[in-house]
Formats: structure tokens, sequence, C-alpha cells
DNA sequence: TATCGCCCAGCGCTGTAACG
DNA sequence: CGTTACAGCGCTGGGCGATA
């Protein structure tokens, strides 16, 4: 049970958050804050109603703090948060959100970059969301399963103890036109900011611009061969004494993205919705059973000494 | 006058490359 | 394989100017 390929990757990337300090100290906090929210025998409308408060976890760290070590962590704990809620939602799906750019696929991360000339500008991206395609490769047992590289030679899952991404590599190669690529920008605040994933959502919407030589994807994979692609705004907000309304600047400067965009709160009609509703919008296809029914099984496996324990939650 | 959007500058954390 | 060094990255909140 969650041995298949997709939540080896999950795995991995949840480790890589809890690996920094600053998800650390944070989650000291965080922890018992979501197991109240949580309370006692939660269902799967409790771990969804997580994306409603967010925010409000976000903030119960850190506390306006102003210097330059909370100021720069504060960007990465955003993130590891958000990257940790949908890793959560997702288990047992074919949904995978990764923060760590090394870790996501070579073939995806060649497809959402955008180069400058020759300049490889924007190979980063906050949080990379993968749908691998509804395939046996990835919904099998990776024990079960016989996967050979170019040379003909079987690509071992587990090597040294650890997932193998030699066949995350390899098979998102083979079956790139089938996967479903997310990218997530995350920002803290978002008044000024909401500029940046506008201006990006632009250009892979436009699919870059050949007369000035900005071109999107290299080695022969581009996001317009990809299943489908998506761009979201994913915002606390920090800002203080701040309210947005439908008409704002900052507001309709992300409510077209092509995700769409999200905050760590209720949803609020044609301002933002909450983060919750993301699973909705634009990764229905990654689960063969529906969202709903992937949590509720998920739920005992949380435990400690589970295969879900890793998300720390007990 | 009230509101809104835009601008500014800095320093510690993280990840990766280089090294032993 | 473990350690070190370094380069790149990001968030905040007040003030100013433009507009209604």
């Amino acid at each position: 049970m969650y041995n298949t390929i997709p939540d080896q990757l999950r795995k991995l990337a949840i480790e890589n958050v809890f690996s920094t300090n600053t998800y650390q100290n944070c989650w000291r906090t965080w922890q018992p804050e979501i197991l109240r929210l949580l309370g006692n025998n939660y269902t799967e409308n409790e771990i969804l109603n997580i994306g409603d408060h967010l925010s409000d976890i976000f903030r119960s760290t850190g506390g306006g703090g102003r210097g330059q070590g909370e100021l720069s962590a504060s960007g990465t704990a955003w993130e590891s948060l958000v990257c940790w809620y949908i890793n959560l939602c997702t288990a047992g799906s074919r949904v995978v959100a990764v923060k760590k750019m090394s870790i996501v696929p070579k073939a995806i991360q060649d497809a959402i970059t955008v180069n400058y000339g020759n300049f490889a500008c924007n190979t980063e991206s906050d949080i990379t969301i993968l749908v691998f395609p509804d395939l046996p490769e990835y919904n099998t047992n990776i024990n079960q399963l016989n996967i050979l590289n170019n040379l003909g030679i079987q690509i071992q899952p587990i090597l040294r103890n650890k997932f193998n991404l030699e066949l995350t590599n390899h098979l998102a190669e083979k079956d790139f036109n089938q996967f479903e690529i997310g990218i997530i920008q995350c920002k803290t605040n978002w008044n000024d900011n909401a500029q940046i994933p506008m201006l990006w959502d632009m250009i892979y919407s436009a699919g870059g611009f050949r007369g000035r030589n900005i071109t999107i994807g290299r080695n022969g994979y581009n996001i317009q061969n990809a299943q489908s692609f998506s761009y979201s705004f994913v915002t606390v907000p920090s800002n203080q004494n701040t309210v947005y309304n439908p008409n704002g600047v900052a507001v309709k400067r992300v409510t077209n993205l092509s995700g769409g965009n999200y905050w760590g709160n209720p949803s609020i009609q044609n301002v933002a919705k909450s983060l919750k509703e993301i699973f909705t919008n634009n990764f229905q296809s990654g689960s063969r059973t529906g969202l709903r029914t992937d949590i509720r099984a998920a739920i005992p496996e949380l435990t400690a000494n589970n295969s879900l324990s890793y998300f720390g939650l007990y």
C-alpha cells in the first residue's frame, strides 16, 4: 500500500520538506494547531478544510517578526506548508506536489524552462505539480514493476534504500505527453508581487515569443505537448490592514491565471478561493476513485509507524 | 481628502558545487 | 561519502504620487 511510483515520490517530497530547519521549527507550532483543527476521529472533510485555515496556521509562528532571518525563512515556510497540504490531500492518487526541483523528473524540468535568448531563466518553480498518467506503471506496487531503461536493463525501484529517481526520469521521458503539469507560485504577500505570476502566466500561455527568441522548453520537451499545463498562485496573504475586493489590481492580476488563485482562508467570491478548491479545479484526473475516497482511505495510515506517518500527524 | 498602486533596500537561509 | 563555501533568493511596511 502506498508503494506506487507517485506515492514514493510524494514521500521523498515530504521528507525533503521536513529536512529543513525552517520547517522543523515551524512544525513544532503548526503540528499541535493542525491536530487541534482536525479534532478526534476526523474525516476527509477535516483534512480538506485545513485549506481554509492554512493562513492562520502559518501566522501562528513568527508573528510579524521583522528580522531578516524570519523574513527570509517565511517564504520557504509557506511554500513548504502548501506542499505538505497538497500532498496530504492527494495521498494515494497520482497527483504529487514537489518543492525541490531536483527530484522533479528531468523531462518535466526541461518542459517548464523558459529560455530568454540562450539563457535558461525560470528553471525554478516554487512547487511543481505532477499528475502521473493513468497507466499500469503508476498504479502498481513498485516491487512488481519491471521497467527497462533505454539499454534494456531493468531499473531498480529502490537503490541503496532510496527511491531511484532514474525510474521517474525514464518514465517521464517515455510518457511525457500523458503527464499533466502544474506550477504553483507561492508568495506570503499579495499586493505588489501579483505582477510576477501574472507575467509568467502570460509567457507560458503565449508559448514564448519567437520574434524575440523567448521560448519554452528544451531538449524537445514542451508544455504544449504535455496533457495539460496550469499556472496557479497561492498566497497567505501577509499584508496587514488590506481589504481585497474584486476590482483591486492585485486581485485582477491573478484571477485569470490558468490554474487560478488561492489563499489559506475560506473562499471569497471573485477574490480568492480556498486552497482546498485547487483539487477540483486542476487535478481531478489524478484519482481513479475521487479525492475524498482517497483521503478517507489514507487517514488510518497517517498514524505512527504506518505508511503515511511521514506526514507527521501523530 | 481618501484611496489605491507603486517603489524601495537589505541580510540570513538554503541548496549546490567543490573539496578533502 | 561527509564537509565546507558560496551564490542566489525572497519579504516587509511606510512613504509618495496619482486619481476620484
